[in-house]
RNA sequence: GCGGGCGUGGCGGAAUUGGUAGACGCGCGUGGUUUAGGACCACGUGGUGAAAACCGUGGGGGUUCGAGUCCCUUCGCCCGCACCA
């Protein structure tokens, strides 16, 4: 057997041997703990993966391996959220169709997770684009259906040439849309939503109870945006009711206009003639500039009056009523009343436009000056009749009350958040099960019907179909008979979006090859809710939203006992390309600072200017992002370039096939867990991925034997040394065991390493031959084998062992061997360090004191000084107090 | 504008959560060993200083015996959200 460490043969063996054995397979049912740790569902892209993808599955892997090895049994699945634009995209690009596309790139994402040695278990692999998984989609749809969430409605809605109809929130503030295209407009057309807003507030109160990141959970609260406040009719001059909703009922008396958005369907009665011209303008120009612009802010207002005027139901008062951009149709109900003493926008509107500003809540040093700008603060009420004297809260009860009373007004609730837009206009996703009929209207698809099967079309291009969607030009397909009355009827042509299918695959991976239902409720009560879920922070408010949404939803429904889908959450951090200087002529440099690669044969790139050789080339038309820093490198001009997202058009991705084929599989592993905190956004670094590879060859080198060093004996006495081995072993066991639990991967890798400079620095032939030596070597390589996969095994399986060490029980330590028998006394004088002191870790404060006033060192700072005070800290340190 | 995060050596980052700042790794330096190799080994490496010592966690101030850590203030970078009444 050769001796010789080589990474790329040692990975293949292991991954064959263990795809044979099935040792990744789920185990059954059992009495002992379950633990369900699962990642993202990923999107695989014809691209594969780059190695900042495995700082999701990495990490999450190892907690999965040392989970299995402290007894658990663990659900690590794997699957793909195949269905989606931009597989059906290159599929128009290549023409090729989408099907053949996601066999083959899902297949090389699993060949690449498995080059990373991850212990998926690939018989439970599900792909959202089978039948076998989507007439599971379509019966949810059905359940929610049932239960009245999900429904057709007209409406603006934002519209992507590519991509079709988009939710609100696939829209970015730029007017792109969440894949970065262009060109959004609005249109008016009819879409499948769900009714998420009906579970708002439990959406809310539930994330009380999880272990999920901070931010992750504010920005589910800020999106899904709570607002307590009170609705108020105002009437108009022809008896039409005008309803409003504000948060500040309290400041009704310092109304002084209405504001209705320039869609509101009251607009065109209430305008009179005089102002019909400007108000139509207005209205037509809203309803372009609504394409870009509104979205965008313009912090300058813009509005016409109407003419008409409403009743303010406190004080009768006529409120002229005017249109404006600002008011948005979609929130509320599109009218606004217009406190501008104690709204900034309503105080921006009203000081273009020269609108009285009544304050009504007085700043409590107020010296009854007109306002330079809203005043939001607390106060007491004033010009407000009755209720002059409240505070601002009791005034907003008070009020609403006092509207209750009359029949104008009363308490209620709204929320940022909004329905969720659930269709697409395109091919490549779940068939709505739906089937639309003159008589009957639109009619569900019987449960025992499904899947309704997406049809092999060959045309899906939206261009070459003039704007009809794919399905509704596979006029065969279409055409069915009503479930209802047997009559004919025309299939639903929308598809769902892709965010149903990674609403409820956790569920499916409890049972997936389950045939007559979705799941089985004994396998998910066993393994939901999932213990740890890993993902990208992108993903941090839609998925998630939608996620906890169905399944709640499905727990209505009676078919599942689940409040809460996952229990911990946490985000890893991005990768970026690595930094470094490259040779200016080689460039073309833009005036922002953005170059890219002219040279043909391309360029070399370095970690620093003086660097001995390039870390990478760089091939023609790669990308820079320039810091505007140069320098030079033997009479070349170098220029300095940031690190940047790893991307393929700017061709600095780095693959997990280039590393798995030079390092190895475990190299990777270790360097990712390695650079830094799991969940920060760190730049990938070659150097850093050749220093942890160094370290794998020395332990290889280490637990064979074959260190360099010459071996001497100057130990003192080698019983010493073991009693200080097994030590630090226990200690070790106690940080990795520490670490990984609290997602510390990074430190403890440190550990690790730390552990195995010990060792190199003791070793000589007497310890190397010592019981505590072999035990040291073993305990070691089950550490390691969570995060070195291949190498733990290889060298685990060359110390003799026939059973795999990924199916070793994890250590235990013990307090009693891990306990030092010394420390460091740090002495400080007034608190600064003046001695460190090797003391034993059994001495009191008396005696810490005796030996930190013994130290030449420490007197010299005590001379002609008082001891005033002494703070002692057991083990730690003492601080002499002087004067 | 609102919300959040982050500022520590030449670089990625550690720091028992108020108690030795800079673990571990990269890079760099010196020496050795091979000498085609991005190889290996030993030692060193925050700054100033011959030393004693002093300075040092973006800047300023504070609390404390003691501050990277807590409080106030200020600057810089990054990421979300976008007129939500």
């Amino acid at each position: 057997m050769t001796t010789e460490f080589n990474p790329v043969a040692m990975d293949t063996k292991w991954r064959r041997r263990w795809a044979t054995q099935g040792m990744y397979r789920t185990p059954d049912p059992s009495d002992r703990p379950t633990f369900y740790c699962l990642d993202f569902f990923p999107y695989p892209s014809g691209d594969g993966i780059s190695v900042g993808h495995l700082r999701n599955y990495i990490p999450s892997d190892v907690v999965a391996r040392v989970m299995r090895m402290r007894g658990y049994d663990v659900l690590r699945p794997m699957g793909w959220d195949a269905f989606g634009l931009p597989t059906e995209n290159a599929a128009i690009e290549t023409g090729r169709h989408p099907e053949d596309l996601t066999t083959e790139w899902t297949a090389n994402y699993r060949r690449q997770l498995d080059l990373a040695g991850t212990s998926y278990d690939w018989d439970r692999e599900i792909n959202s684009s089978h039948p076998d998984y989507y007439r599971w989609t379509q019966w949810v749809f059905l359940k929610l259906y049932e239960q009245g969430l999900a429904y057709r409605s007209t409406g603006l809605q934002w519209w992507c040439p590519v991509c079709g109809a988009l939710a609100n929130e696939e829209v970015n503030a730029d007017g792109t849309d969440w894949r970065g295209h262009a060109d959004i407009t609005r249109r008016e057309l009819t879409q499948w939503f769900f009714k998420i807003t009906d579970y708002a507030d439990e959406l809310i109160d539930g994330l009380d109870d999880l272990d999920w990141p901070e931010e992750t959970v504010r920005a589910q609260v800020n999106w899904i945006g709570r607002s307590d406040g009170a609705d108020i009719c105002f009437t108009t001059d022809d008896g039409d009711v005008i309803s409003v909703f504000t948060t500040r009922p309290d400041t009704l008396f310092g109304a002084t206009f209405m504001v209705l958005a320039p869609e509101h369907p009251l607009v065109s009665r209430i305008t009179t003639d005089s102002h019909a011209v400007e108000v139509r303008d207005y209205v037509d120009a809203a309803a372009r500039k609504s394409e870009l612009d509104r979205v965008a802010l313009d912090p300058d207002k813009t509005g016409v009056f109407t003419g008409g005027y409403a009743i303010n139901p406190v004080n009768g008062e006529a409120l002229p009523i005017w249109i404006a951009d600002y008011v948005l149709m979609s929130y509320g109900s599109g009218a606004i009343m217009a406190v501008p003493a104690h709204d900034e926008r309503d105080f921006a509107f009203a000081s273009k436009f020269g609108i009285e500003i009544r304050p009504v809540v007085a700043p409590p040093d107020w010296d009854g000056m007109p306002f330079d700008e809203a005043y939001l603060g607390e106060g007491s009420l004033v010009n407000s009749g009755e209720f002059d004297g409240l505070g601002v809260d009791d005034a907003s009860s008070a009020v609403t009350q006092w509207l209750k009373d009359r029949g104008t007004g009363d308490f209620a609730v709204n929320y940022r958040l909004r329905d969720w837009l659930i269709s697409r206009q395109r091919y490549w996703g779940t068939p709505i099960p739906i089937v639309h009929c003159d008589d009957c209207g639109a009619v569900p698809i019987p449960e025992a019907e499904l899947p309704v099967v997406l049809p092999r079309v060959d045309q899906f291009d939206v261009q070459e179909l003039r704007g009809k969607s794919p399905l509704e030009a596979a006029e065969d397909w279409v055409q069915t008979a009503c479930p209802s009355c047997n009559g004919p009827a025309r299939r639903e042509t929308d598809t769902l979006g892709g965010f149903a299918c990674s609403s409820w695959y956790f569920l499916r991976f409890c049972s997936p090859h389950e045939d007559g239902r979705p799941f089985d409720p004994e396998a998910v009560r066993r393994w939901m809710p999932v213990d740890l879920y890993v993902g990208g922070g992108e993903h941090r408010v839609m998925h998630l939203l939608y996620a906890r949404f169905w399944t709640k939803a499905l727990r209505d429904a009676g078919v599942l006992e689940l409040e809460e889908p996952f229990r911990k959450l946490r985000h890893q951090g991005m990768l970026l390309a690595q930094p470094g200087w490259t040779i200016e002529s080689d460039l073309q440099v833009d005036s922002q600072g953005s170059a890219r690669v002219i040279a043909t044969e391309g360029v070399d790139a370095y970690d620093a200017p003086g660097a001995a050789q390039s870390y990478r080339h760089y091939p023609l038309d790669a990308k820079f992002d320039l810091t505007g820093a140069r320098s030079d490198r033997e009479g070349v001009s170098l220029v300095e370039f940031r690190a940047t997202k790893m991307s393929k058009s700017w061709r600095n991705v780095v693959t997990p096939d280039e590393v798995a084929a030079t390092v190895g599989g475990d190299a990777l592993r270790v360097y990712t867990l390695f650079m830094g905190p799991f969940d920060r956004t760190l730049p990938w670094s070659e150097q850093g991925l050749a220093g942890v590879s160094r370290w794998l060859g020395r332990v290889w080198n280490l637990v064979l034997g074959q260190t360099v060093r010459e071996s001497e004996r100057r130990q003192d006495m080698s019983t010493d040394v073991e009693v200080k081995l097994r030590r630090r072993l226990h200690q070790l066991v106690r940080r990795v065991g520490e670490d990984i639990d609290a997602l510390k991967f990074n430190t403890m890798v440190a550990a690790l390493m730390e552990f195995t400079n010990f060792l190199i620095e003791i070793d000589d032939e007497d310890i190397r031959t010592s019981k505590a030596w072999q035990e040291a070597l073993e305990t070691f390589l089950i550490l390691l084998a969570p995060s070195a996969v291949f190498m733990a095994e290889e060298l685990w399986e060359r110390l003799g062992h026939t059973r795999s060490v990924h199916e070793q029980e994890w250590p235990a330590w013990d307090a009693n061997v891990a306990a030092d028998e010394t420390f460091t006394l740090v002495v400080q004088v007034n608190g600064k360090v003046r001695e460190r002191i090797e003391a034993s870790t059994a001495i009191d404060e008396m005696q810490a004191r005796r030996l930190a006033l013994a130290s030449p060192r420490v007197q010299a700072h005590l001379q002609g000084l008082e001891v005033h005070k002494v703070f002692y800290r057991q083990g730690r340190l003492i601080n002499l107090v002087v004067r």
